[in-house]
DNA sequence: CAAAGATGTCATCAT
DNA sequence: CCATGATGACATCTT
């Protein structure tokens, strides 16, 4: 038997070597029926005697300090190196705080407050247990992607919170699905809890209640058998023992901590921000998505260590996304506005609109793009914009005719109100000359003679059949005209196969008589009074628009004087600009709008910047404080080699990049730079 | 009739 | 060099 016992033991030891080697938590204690506390649970190494450890803890002089001190000790400095850097990670740190926390850890004392525990743990291998350390890993790494829910609840739960118990941190890695089957599990294990403590006076009273409702959907998907016992049973081996029938989610306590509140108090902040414009007109699962979303982002910040920064990136990336994005859809635009005549105006709108009304599926990105910069609205102003009354003349009228007829009415409105009738009546009277007859003769004779020739737009152009308007309104520079003060005109192919849409136009607009009142004569642009002065025999549509080569064509075909060429060359050269102009103005409006979006995009991204900024102050002063609490505990078990308590305001602490500490007092310090070697009165130097 | 906005025109530069 | 587009500045028109 003894043999064996030796055996037995040797085996255990070297276990527990191995295990420790891998990073594994080594529960030793002289007790091994007394459940380890949160504190071991989740800090892990911090109760774990590895080979090292062990060395020390044989060299340790008797007298110098007891076990228990240089345990809590070594695991309070090693809080300092760790709290020096802002790496710390979210569980270990909420962990810390759950034990620093006497409210919900009435039966738990801090480890600061356990100076006995370390000394009682021997090195004692507990093979059996290897199981469950093996959970507990895996189990710690779940602890953060379900903080963020016991983080909420712990926000939400108000008093019904039960409090943090080791107990809780039974171990279930087995848990079907995927990140949102972890937080199907939590909330479903949290369900009665929540609903049994209904936050009294919450701010967030409706984000609560859409919270509740996720997790009674998800309860209502996953059944979850009920514990009331869960929450303060603290029998950890009862829990392993129920493990393998409990499929779902590990039960976890609420790990209430201010760096948690306040961290979800940020991200809350956003989510609302995020979801208030747009909380009217969205439903209880598109707010609940979105809930969903932000919190596996928020789950997602959180593994990724510091959240600030994550939100912060994510926001600038949000935030150039939409940037890249708009410009994608100006450059589409100006593109199409450009090349094509086969895009109406309506699709012109319709691919403005097409992002907004995509983005309606409740995606954390897509809404936070659209409340943030509320692109679609650009694209509204853009087409309700006095420089586009094109547009929006299509897309008032949109509803109720068809793209071709929205786009030709926009042209009739602008061009002439005049019907066919009118328009030859008012050439008649204005001109009422055999010229303009002898003009239009020459006209049709012009576009028989074109077609005779085969000029594809050329023969489109002349053409009057009143169904050619849709082709007319492809080409290129009908897309711009919107209005037409100085070319109405009358008989000209486009005038003419818009002026019904023309007529419907000007019912609807009211078609102010101060056209017709007004002087005939000025129907005449001055360019289509010295053309018709000159007797040039097409009209200045025809010279504006023609491609050069037919153009050229055309000036070749007639006998033209000096001065009418001139005038012809003019008068492109002026119709050319008009559009150009008009073009560059609507460009002009584009840019003011986008640069208008931007100022309160970036103005938006500099509050939230702000925010951000306060929360990391009012963290960082909190670790402060907190490193402040912790160096006094130090110090306040830190002993010289006459047993006396160590001044924390006459030593200090060192930190090795070996992971070294040691003591070293504030006078040697301040005589000799800091990286020296710290000599003189070191009354204890401890080293790992 | 004045003011403001819309539109046209010119000059100039760039492509 | 020419045609054309872009754009600022100014003129003219419209409301």
């Amino acid at each position: 038997m003894l043999y064996l016992k030796k055996y037995l033991t040797e085996g255990l030891v070297q276990v527990a070597i191995l295990l420790s080697l891998w990073g594994v938590q080594v529960q030793v204690g002289l007790d091994p029926d007394r459940p380890p506390s949160l504190h071991e649970l989740l800090l892990g190494q911090t109760s774990a005697l590895t080979p090292a450890r062990h060395r020390h803890l044989w060299d340790l002089h008797p007298k110098s300090v007891d076990l228990d001190g240089f345990f809590t000790a070594r695991r309070l400095l090693g809080w300092v190196r760790s709290l020096d850097r802002l790496q710390v990670p979210h569980a270990e740190v909420e962990a810390w705080l759950v034990q620093r926390e006497p409210g919900p850890l009435p039966d738990q004392p801090s480890p600061l407050d356990r100076p006995a525990d370390g000394i009682h743990r021997n090195v004692q291998a507990r093979a059996a247990q290897e199981e469950d350390e093996e959970e507990e890993e895996e189990e710690e790494e779940e602890v953060r992607s379900v903080s963020l829910t016991l983080r909420l609840q712990h926000r939400f739960g108000g008093p019904g919170l039960r409090p943090p118990h080791p107990g809780f941190c039974s171990s279930q890695t087995s848990e079907p699905g995927t990140g949102t089957g972890t937080r199907t599990g939590t909330g479903t294990a949290e369900g009665p809890s929540v609903s049994a403590s209904k936050p009294a006076s919450s701010v967030l009273l409706q984000a609560a209640v859409s919270l509740q409702e996720c997790l009674r959907l998800l309860e209502d998907t996953c059944p979850f058998p009920e514990d009331p016992e869960l929450g303060e049973a603290g029998d950890r081996r009862e829990d392993v023992q129920r493990r393998p029938a409990d499929r779902y989610a590990p039960l976890r306590p609420p790990r209430p901590s201010e760096t948690s509140s306040m961290d979800l108090e940020l991200h809350w902040q956003d989510l609302l921000s995020i979801l208030e414009p747009e909380a009217g007109g969205r439903t209880a699962e598109e707010t609940d998505g979105s809930v969903l979303d932000q919190m596996s982002l928020l789950d997602a910040a959180l593994e990724g260590g510091f959240s600030l920064e994550m939100e912060a990136s994510l926001e600038e990336e949000r935030y150039l996304e939409h940037r890249t994005t708009r410009e994608d859809r100006r450059g589409q635009d100006q593109a199409e506005r450009r090349h094509e005549g086969n895009v109406s105006e309506d699709t012109l709108l319709s691919l403005s609109f097409c992002p907004s009304s995509e983005t309606v599926s409740g995606s954390l990105l897509t809404d936070a793009e659209k409340e943030a910069d509320s692109d679609s609205g650009l694209s509204l102003d853009f087409s309700h914009s006095p420089a586009s009354p094109c547009v929006s003349e299509a897309s008032t009228s949109s509803s109720s005719s068809s793209s071709s007829s929205s786009s030709s009415t926009c042209m009739s409105a602008g061009g002439s109100p005049f019907t066919e009738e009118e328009e030859e009546e008012a050439v008649e009277s204005v001109a009422g000359s055999d010229m303009e007859l002898e003009m239009r003769m020459k006209q049709e004779e012009l576009e028989e003679e074109m077609g005779a020739v085969g000029g594809g737009s050329a023969e489109q152009l002349f053409t009057f059949k009143p169904g050619n308007h849709k082709l007319l309104q492809h080409l290129p520079w009908t897309e711009h005209v919107g209005h037409d003060h100085t070319y109405p005109q009358p008989w000209s192919p486009v005038a003419k196969t818009t002026s019904s849409h023309g007529r419907a136009a000007a019912a609807r607009d009211g078609a102010s008589p101060y056209r017709r009142s007004v002087s005939e004569s000025k129907m005449w642009s001055r360019d289509e009074r010295r053309a018709r002065a000159l007797g040039i025999p097409f009209s200045n549509e025809l010279i504006v628009n023609l491609p050069v080569e037919e153009f050229n064509d055309l000036l070749t075909k007639y006998r033209l004087d000096e001065d009418q060429l001139n005038l012809i060359k003019d008068i492109r050269r002026r119709g050319k600009n008009k559009i150009a102009a008009q073009n560059c103005r609507k460009r002009k409006l584009d840019v003011l709008l986008g640069l208008e979006d931007d100022v309160s995009g970036l103005r938006r991204y500099r509050s939230r910047l702000l925010r951000e900024k306060e929360a990391a102050l009012r963290n960082l002063q909190e670790m402060k404080l907190r490193l402040g609490t912790l160096h006094q505990e130090v110090f306040s078990r830190l002993r010289d080699e006459t047993g006396r308590p160590l001044d924390a305001a006459e030593y200090l602490l060192h930190f090795g990049p070996d992971g070294a500490v040691a003591v070293a007092s504030r006078q040697n310090q301040a005589e000799r730079p800091p990286t020296g070697r710290k000599d003189g009165k070191k009354p204890r130097d401890k080293r790992k």
